[in-house]
DNA sequence: GTTGCGTATGCATCGAGTTGCGTACTACGG
DNA sequence: CCGTAGTACGCAACTCGATGCATACGCAAC
C-alpha cells in the first residue's frame, strides 16, 4: 500500500486535486512511482474515509469543479510514521531479462530490437532527468535542506537510467557487436 | 501477464515441478522475476489448462509424488512469440525514493537507517552475484551462445547491484557525511 | 513419541492495479 | 453546428499478486 504513501508525500508538498496529482505521477513523482488516475481516484477515497485527508470543492470558471486534497494531522502523522517503518529490499520485475533469458527459444532480431528500444528510452529519459537537474538544482553543492530528498532522488534516477543505458550498450555489444558503427 | 512467460523460459531450460520452479524463482530467475509458490501453482494450472505446459505425476521414494510440468508445441510457440512482441518501458516502484521524498515529514534517523539497510542488501547481492559469475562463466571471453541470455542478465543484476550500492553511498554520504568513518 | 523440518501441492481471501467505459462541462477550429 | 481535445471525476469488471491456512508424507533429533 505504498501508493498511499505517494500521494501523501505529494499532497504533503502541496495540496492538490485528484487531476492534479494524476499529472504529478507522470511527471516528478511518477519518476519513481506509476499510477493511473482511476487508482488516485479510488485511493483518495479510501484515505478521506480514513480521515488522511480531507477535501474541499473549489468552483473555477471555465472548467469543472476541482475537489482540492490536503493533509490531515493524522496524515501526517502516518505519513512519519511510514518513514519509520523498516524498507523492504526491493522487488525488481524486467521483461527485458525475461526476453534475453528465451534468447535461445525465440527471435534473436526482435530480441536487439527491444533493447534498441530500451537504450532509446533511456537516452530520453535521461535527458529529461538532465533538464530538470539543470533548471532546479544549478549549484549542486549548495541544495537546500528542505530539498535533499528531492534532489537525491533525481539522483538516483540518473544513476538508473545511465545504467539501464551502458547494460544496453553492452547487451548490443555483444550480441549485435558489428552494428555499433551505424547507430544515431 | 510475464509471470506466465518467465515460467515458460525456465520450463524451457528444463522441465520441473511446482515446487522446483518455486526454488528456482528464489535463485537466477527470481534475481529479476519474484514469484510465490502459490502463484506458480496458479498460474501453473491455468498454463495447463491452455495446454502450453503438459505435467505427468512422477512417485519418488521418501517423498511425496510430484508432478513434472514441460513445455508443449504451443508453449514453444508462445515463447517465441513472446521475444517478438514489443517491451513496455520499464515500471519502477522505489519505497526508499518515497521515503527520501518524505525527508521533511519524517524521521532523519529512520530514513538513514533504511538506507544503510539498502546498502547491506546490495553488498549482499552483489556478493551473491559475483559468486554466481565466477562458478558459471570463469572466462567472460568464450561464454557459450546458448548462455549468452544468461550472462547478459547476469551482467545486468550487477550492474544494477552496483549502481543502488553507489546511490546509497552518495545518500548517505550527503545527509550523514561525519559517520562515514566508522561504519562496520 | 512428538516436535520440527523439508518436500510437495493446493485453496480461499483480499487488496492492488489495469482496462474499459461513462458523465459533464468548456474551448476551439472548420 | 459538429467534431475534437482538454479538464475533472468516477464506476464496474477483471486480473495479478500477496498472505494465510491446510494437507500429507518421511526423516531426524531430543
Amino acid at each position: 500500500m505504498a501508493l498511499e504513501h505517494a500521494i501523501l508525500v505529494s499532497l504533503a508538498e502541496r495540496s492538490a486535486s485528484g487531476y492534479e496529482l494524476a499529472r504529478r505521477f507522470d511527471a516528478s513523482i511518477g519518476n519513481f512511482w506509476k499510477a493511473s488516475h482511476q487508482q488516485i481516484y479510488k485511493v483518495l477515497g479510501r484515505m478521506e474515509a480514513d480521515k488522511l485527508v480531507e477535501s474541499e470543492l473549489v468552483a473555477q470558471d471555465g472548467r469543472p469543479d476541482k475537489k482540492v486534497y490536503a493533509l490531515t494531522g493524522e496524515g501526517r502523522a502516518e505519513l512519519a510514521a511510514f518513514t519509520t517503518t523498516p524498507t523492504g529490499p526491493e522487488v525488481l520485475r524486467s521483461d527485458l531479462a525475461v526476453k534475453l533469458r528465451a534468447l535461445p527459444f525465440g527471435d534473436r532480431d526482435a530480441v536487439i530490437a527491444s533493447v534498441r528500444q530500451r537504450h532509446a528510452d533511456h537516452v530520453a529519459k535521461l535527458a529529461d532527468y538532465e533538464a530538470s537537474r539543470a533548471r532546479f538544482y544549478p549549484d549542486p553543492s549548495a541544495v537546500p535542506d528542505e530539498q535533499l530528498g528531492a534532489w537525491l532522488v533525481l539522483r538516483g534516477g540518473i544513476r538508473a537510467e545511465q545504467g539501464g543505458l551502458e547494460w544496453c550498450e553492452e547487451i548490443l555489444q555483444t550480441l549485435d557487436p558489428q552494428a555499433l558503427g551505424e547507430p544515431r
